[in-house]
DNA sequence: GACGTGTTAGACAATAGTGTCTAATTTTAC
DNA sequence: GTAAAATTAGACACTATTGTCTAACACGTC
């Protein structure tokens, strides 16, 4: 349950370091790597003891230091493995955008509960969130590789896809990239609050939250005239 | 520089508590809470050292210890007492928010700059954003008043506030609520990137970050005939 | 069954940190 | 100036943790 998603997208990167064991223990280094990535998570690098890793993990502390030299090895190798998976994760929901104006308005908060449920809300997103934030600034250059192909890049790549969406009429924007961070901002304004005291929303908040976002963002960006159910919006005529 | 904001705002709030010392000695509280604030935010909770704090704050291990019997009541203090100066800057902060409809775009603008100054980037934000992130879960209890009394109320707060221009017919909202979170994470939105590794915006990407988000702010939410400078929007006219 | 690889439990030294205690010193109040 | 209070440096016991080492063990292949 609480390794779904670590458990899903697992096998689809074949794992190409060879350490000390070909491939039919390869097991114990998945488990030490999910064990120690629940434990950073949990108590960070420094309130994390190999110990508790070795026993979440099942494994004796010496198979850890047998795969990974140190502490701080396995550190760097937990880091590695979350993020080069998130990224991973984080394109191929990237692949799933829109590219049909028609129902818009459903469709880009359909991506938008995909991108949250897959990249954000998940184990990793939760990892991610708080590692950066708590040894970001220790291992620069750690982080620096993932930053650059992952939140630096979705901005882009989103913004291409919302070009290709304004090019066909179906949004009117000046700023592609900006759009792109925007819309991300909106899909995670009611989230925030959710986020902080590390809990995950429900299925209802996220779609209300999608749904928020997208109306809001649509208003912004959207084609004129955009009927709002709520208030009956006074008819409007373009002279000249 | 680093302490201007805690050095600006800390004389504003009397301590209360008469711990052993009267009120000459107060220095020594102040030193060690300043000192103790930097390294749990450097460091975390468990990788800081009572040691390290005494240095930083040039005062004996044992003065910590006389004034805060262990390192958790420390914390607990420090925690506090950034969270009771957070808020109260929040708050005053707020006061700040424009209730004059006429130059809504640059008020809504030097506001939103006010808000990511005082609040967001300063010492105190960074060090909220960081501990809350890594201790919250540990710590359920002593942040919830802060969640309560802060985020929480930010919302609610702000949108009365908007709702008092709307009511002016500044603006045309719904859920006063949402608009004001959406306001947050708009402002928010080019600033991720660099909350994310520690970094402090320069003070044109906070202009920059203001303006992006007051002008799609008011695409979505302002009086319609929008005037936009770079392209031309047609003249529209309300019929009824 | 022998062998090699990988795993395990436990002991171990070395280090670092917490919290206490004491005696000397400084600061503050009167 | 004197006395009380606060501060300091240092020693100290205690605990936790890291990383190493060793001997026993499991498990497969040959």
């Amino acid at each position: 349950m609480k390794n779904h998603a670590m458990a899903l997208s697992r096998p689809s990167t074949a794992r190409k370091d060879t350490g000390p064991t070909q491939r039919g223990q390869c097991s114990k280094r998945v488990s030490i790597l999910d064990a120690a990535a629940n434990v950073f998570c949990r108590e960070g690098f420094s309130g994390a003891s190999i110990d508790e890793i070795a026993i979440e993990a099942c494994v004796s502390r010496q198979t850890i230091y047998n795969h990974y030299r140190e502490k701080e090895t396995l550190f760097v190798a937990v880091i590695e493995d979350v993020m080069e998976r998130a990224n991973a994760m984080l394109f191929s929901t990237l692949s799933t955008f829109p590219d049909k104006p028609d129902h818009l308005q459903q469709d880009l908060a359909d991506f938008a509960i995909r991108l949250t449920k897959n990249c954000l809300c998940n184990d990793d997103g939760k990892f991610l969130r708080r590692l950066v934030q708590s040894e970001g600034e220790r291992y620069p250059h750690l982080f620096e590789g993932w930053r650059q192909h992952g939140p630096c890049k979705i901005s882009t790549t989103l913004g291409a896809l919302f070009a290709k969406l304004a090019h066909k009429g179906a949004l009117r924007i000046d700023d592609f990239d900006l759009a792109a961070r925007q819309f991300l901002a909106l899909v995670n304004a009611d989230l925030q609050m959710i986020y902080l005291f590390g809990g995950k929303p429900t299925e209802e908040e996220l779609q209300t939250a999608a749904k928020n976002a997208v109306e809001t963002f649509l208003r912004a960006y959207g084609p004129r005239v955009q009927e709002t159910s709520s208030q009956p919006a006074p008819v409007l005529m373009a002279v000249s």
